[in-house]
DNA sequence: GTGTATATCTCGGGG
DNA sequence: CCCCGAGGTATACAC
């Protein structure tokens, strides 16, 4: 990784066209050939980038990065305060927990969160238009597809309505109806659900955790 | 800007748990107070991170980053290679051009890109559940509610079906007719679009500022 | 503050 | 390769 502070200016074209005015930055290369400008505040998004794969020239002007896309970016360096270089080697790589495809599992294991006497019939359910996360039979055996967010909003409910139109058309399963499964539901995502004969339910994570027979947390 | 190179462990706690086995990173913290922790590799985006405001502690064991939301990150250091602090100032900040904002604006000035005789009514026509992109008289005078995008999906369509939905119970307005406009439309969201009486127009971005009269563009 | 829409979104998975 | 969906999305803006 290759970190340089200078005074510089920016000039990017590609997917629009952006500039910067002459200051001091942060221009970050990492090893796989992507590049960062970054300012000294605004989170962790840089002001400009441009994505591996790249092709970078210097010169004396400055630095000219395009990409195979005919993306390109300027910098034009006025002023270098500093340029180190640091092997940093391959990253292992982050372990997360807590993410919507967990609480799917823990979902597909415990059906009875949904209703007692609900079976699964598969996860990630094909439809033409995309898969429904979970599709089960209540205990009348009615079809249900369940559609689970971590954060329910108003484009999950609109995501499983379009699932239930289609379902809605095969006769095997017809008909279909709808749970809206988050773990915290918006004030609006509910009333569009109930007003669409969907069922909302609220999830909790740590319950779900708790009803697991063994560990399956990563660390 | 505070740029240390050190190998380190990283556990995160907030929104999600996520854990960085031992191995050699930049963690870089902005004069925000934001923190990020970079790979030598994968675009802009952290492996991990912290937006301001965030109060850091340092200790002998290493750095624990905890913001007001009740996340946290403890970076564990096992040894630096490097650390370095540079003042950057305050960023004049980026000029973008091409964005949404622009090809309403452009739209607006020229209702006959969508049709001839057509008039705006106004932009950014509030309905109760957000405003649309422009709202439009046709040569007949029938309402037309128009969305703009830089690239049409499926999200974008559906948002405008929930306007024309809301649109169509005035009685002023009824009925009104719906054009998602874009400078590329994606093949399923013409789809979903034209299957409910949407009409798509493709937007020649470069031959709508050259219809302009005076110059607009930043640079 | 919540709610909504945008983004050079980034990233990963599946066909 | 494109398409689609998730994200600790972040960010801006209106209410």
């Amino acid at each position: 990784m290759r970190l340089v502070i200078a005074r510089c200016t920016v000039d990017y074209d590609g997917r629009l066209q952006a500039h910067l005015p002459e200051a001091t930055r942060l221009i970050m290369v990492k090893a796989d050939g992507c590049v960062a400008i970054h300012a000294d505040g605004g989170a962790y998004k840089p002001l400009n980038w441009m994505n591996a794969p790249n092709r970078l020239v210097i010169d004396d002007e400055g630095w000219v990065v395009t990409s195979p896309k005919g993306e390109s970016l300027r910098i034009t360096i006025h002023e270098v305060f500093s340029d180190v270089e640091h092997e940093l080697g391959v990253d292992p790589g982050l372990q997360k927990d807590g993410v919507e495809a967990h609480l799917q599992e823990l979902l597909a294991r415990d059906m009875a969160t949904l209703g007692q006497g609900w079976t699964l019939v598969r996860r990630e359910y094909p439809t033409d238009i995309g898969p429904v996360d979970l599709m089960c039979r209540d205990d009348e055996g009615g079809a249900v597809a369940v559609e689970i967010k971590r954060r329910g909003e108003i484009d999950g409910v609109e995501q499983l309505t379009r699932y239930l139109d289609r379902l809605d058309r095969d006769g095997n399963l017809r008909p279909v109806s709808g749970v809206f499964a988050a773990q915290e539901i918006r004030p609006q995502a509910r009333v569009l659900a109930e007003s669409r004969g969907i069922r909302c339910v609220t999830l909790d994570y740590d319950a779900l955790r708790g009803i697991e027979p063994n560990e399956m947390t990563l660390f």
